[in-house]
DNA sequence: TTGAAAATATTGAATATTCAACGATTGAAG
DNA sequence: CTTCAATCGTTGAATATTCAATATTTTCAA
């Protein structure tokens, strides 16, 4: 008698792969745009999350912008030289860094921004506004669900 | 007067940003399991699609398991030596390659899938069945209304 | 106060990915 | 038929990322 085999899940159907697929579509599309100003997905995030104003140190920025410590230092030591940012020692604590946006990086940064806005509009038009809010939340929440 | 400054939106409230850190750590999380077998998730991947049986071409492989072309032939080349599959020239098309998986490689693939359900299930107890199946579906969507 | 352990950022070597160019084969127009 | 463009997969060089080790500073326990 034939082993009844369980059709195995497609791979299509696995939460990771989905989650891989819509993440490699969305950030090529973003990838798209941002090239336009010559900069790759992750500067603008960095430069994004400086845009306070505030002093960010490299650990904190790290996560923030979901790179790795040694990636990061190598991207920063690149937009320094861009003169997009710049380094300043702690004072309180003379392990760290603390990182700034320049003016330079300033006007780039909301050069940036419009870009993006652009895509999330170009996405609320194609996927729809209710899709898009649902969506959002659902990550958020599975975000939190994973700490 | 001052200059009335609209807030900019939050790096984290951008739908590339969350798919992007989503994607992350269900990605970290996964890639833990399978390091138990010593086996990067692309490998998993390419694993799964072929086990059906069949052969499939360089390119539609690399279309499935969201490789580009260089990065999957230079990793084939790694399962190649390992004997997790093999090349056979395509009989009908001479430019192509098809790949098999073999026999070790359907071993192999076996153990992976089940490492691979239990993270499934790890998902579906800390973040719940519903979430999980409309996020399903919300991403399957949104990857459809971006071709 | 001292000394060991932890935290922070960087470096260099090893590894992996990407870009552009190539060789081989097929398709299709003249 | 012949030729020219398109497709397919691979390669090598350039680039980027990662891992392990390091230097510096801080923390904390003895």
């Amino acid at each position: 008698m034939a082993k009844p085999t369980k059709a195995n899940t497609p791979i299509t159907e696995h939460l990771a792969y989905l989650l891989a697929q819509a993440n490699r579509e969305i950030n090529r599309q973003l990838e798209l745009r941002l090239s336009k100003e010559g900069v790759p997905v992750e500067q603008w995030r960095i430069l994004k999350v400086l845009s306070d104003g505030n002093g960010h140190s490299m650990g904190e920025l790290a996560d923030a912008v979901l790179l790795n410590h040694p990636t990061l230092t190598k991207m920063i030591d690149r937009m320094v030289s861009d003169t997009l940012v710049y380094r300043v020692q702690d004072p309180n604590d003379r392990r760290k860094v603390l990182m700034f946006i320049s003016d330079r990086g300033k006007v780039l940064s909301k050069k940036l921004n419009s870009l993006a806005v652009d895509q999330e509009e170009h996405i609320l038009e194609s996927y729809g506004d209710k899709s898009t809010s649902e969506l959002k939340r659902l990550l958020e929440s599975l975000i939190d669900s994973s700490n």
